[in-house]
DNA sequence: CACCAGGCAAGTA
DNA sequence: TACTTGCATGGT
């Protein structure tokens, strides 16, 4: 890993800072709100996951014990404006079981595990993939792992800062490897990520020409 | 109208 | 192993 692609990774980050500001992901909320809305928001605008968290919290259903006495089709129903409700219902239920059964139904336990120990049991979980469970050891537990999603993929490859065929843990070992381990530093690079995407590097219509990355590495998304 | 959104698992060959 | 498909609401 040479020197200056440390300094392409960085670069890209000040670039996406300097025109995006800070994004401010999951700010303020309760863990147990961004745990739910960390699998609510697979494959999903986060605007209707709030609708689903909403819903929830008006009902004052927002606790754990509450959540885990809820049937299934109660709570698909509380969630449904997420999409994928029935599916989520399941996700979330199987992630609860998972810390009662090792974490006493305290995320805090689970937050305060070690690394290995808490990503392990996270993906042990149907339902729980790396996005989500680096998403919640990120934004949950603020353990410094980098969050890969397609959107990642989708920049650094069009930019040719990646190999377009790289699979989720080599541009996780790529970030990884190219950035000082800081929590504020990957939070916020993941999200900048996000916004210069659905911005200015969308599947459909790009536009380079006002992307802040324009230049990066020679090469035009 | 078509397309997309802060994925993941199951099915197929 | 390497693709493909199902899951589903709501915004642009």
């Amino acid at each position: 890993m040479g020197k200056e692609k440390k300094d392409t990774f960085r670069l890209v980050y000040d670039r996406l800072y300097a025109h995006f500001g800070p994004q401010g992901w999951w700010p303020g909320e309760t863990a147990l709100e961004m745990v739910i809305g960390a699998v609510l928001t697979q494959n999903t605008n986060w605007v209707n996951v709030e609708k689903a968290i909403s819903n929830l919290k008006q009902a004052g259903l927002l606790t754990f014990p509450l959540l885990r006495t809820l049937s299934l089709e109660s709570l698909a129903e509380y969630i449904r404006p997420s999409g994928y409700y029935n599916i989520k219902a399941r996700r979330l239920k199987n992630l609860l079981q998972m810390i009662e059964e090792r974490y006493q139904g305290e995320l805090e336990l689970l937050f305060a595990d070690s690394l290995e120990n808490s990503r392990t049991n996270l993906l042990t979980v149907k339902g729980i993939g790396p996005e989500t469970a680096d998403s919640i050891l990120l934004y949950g537990a603020g353990q410094p792992v980098f969050v890969i999603d397609t959107y990642t993929h989708r920049v650094f490859s069009r930019h040719q800062l990646v190999p377009e065929e790289s699979d989720y843990h080599s541009l996780q070992e790529e970030f990884l490897g190219s950035l000082p381990e800081d929590v504020s530093l990957f939070s916020e690079y993941h999200a900048l990520i996000v916004a210069v995407a659905k911005e200015f590097c969308k599947k459909k219509k790009p536009r380079c020409k006002e992307c802040p990355l324009q230049g990066v590495e020679e090469a035009d998304c």
